[in-house]
DNA sequence: AACGACTACAACCGCTCTGCC
DNA sequence: GGGCAGAGCGGTTGTAGTCGT
């Protein structure tokens, strides 16, 4: 009886998983289980926050559910143009450093501008990249140029000021420190649309 | 109503980085 | 300096929901 034991094979595969960490969605009474814990014990190892819980999950996936969850201060729903602008600029910038372009959203996630980015904007890229294609490459060479020139100003500048090297004056990883900043403070967008548009 | 294709997003996985002993 | 554990990151997968036929 080949299906009898197939069944059999089957139970005894689901009695070993519940065994296992717990995977797949998580339920309402699991996150309220993990807000709990987290507010008493703080957001930090999470091996012990997920045993303390009693979830049967792995601390990794504690972690990855408040991050981008239950965390307070999360933006949920639509993002908006301003932001989508944002995270455009961000990304040509700094390409798939999706937790750096986070920094910069309040109440964003890096798992939510990356899924964001997978679903809508690399299509929306394709498109305008398709269309332009023929005009991009005629323009390129021009604008490669354009680029080399202000890159050059840039250089300049930077070594009449007194700048050590003759790289481009200002370092993306320091350029998005942003520990020192209000998140909401719109003075550096200013400087980076600044930098952006000295690009493009 | 049924079904397949497509989309959006939550969650997992593997890897690297960092701090501690 | 080396090993280990915890934390964090980016890529990928799984799946529920939606839409078109």
């Amino acid at each position: 009886m080949a299906p009898l034991k197939e069944e059999t094979i089957k139970m005894e595969e689901n009695v070993s998983r519940k065994r296992e960490v717990n995977k797949g969605a998580w339920t309402a009474e699991e996150d309220r289980k993990l807000a709990e814990v987290i507010a008493v014990h703080g957001a930090k190892r999470w091996k012990t926050v997920a045993i303390k819980a009693g979830l049967n999950r792995c601390g990794k996936s504690c972690r990855l559910r408040w991050m981008n969850y239950l965390r307070p201060n999360i933006k949920r729903g639509n993002i908006s143009d301003q932001e989508e602008d944002l995270i455009l600029r961000l990304h040509k910038l700094l390409g798939n450093r999706w937790s750096l372009i986070a920094g910069r959203l309040p109440g964003r996630t890096d798992n939510e501008i990356k899924n964001y980015w997978n679903s809508h904007l690399s299509k929306k890229i394709n498109q305008k990249e398709k269309q332009s294609g023929a005009a991009a490459r005629q323009g390129c060479k021009a604008q490669k140029r354009q680029v080399e020139n202000a890159k050059e100003e840039v250089r300049e500048e930077n070594t009449s000021t007194g700048g050590e090297d003759s790289n481009i004056s200002f370092d993306v990883d320091e350029f998005l420190n942003f520990s020192n900043e209000d998140p909401l403070n719109l003075d550096w967008m200013n400087r980076f649309f600044e930098v952006d548009e000295v690009f493009n």
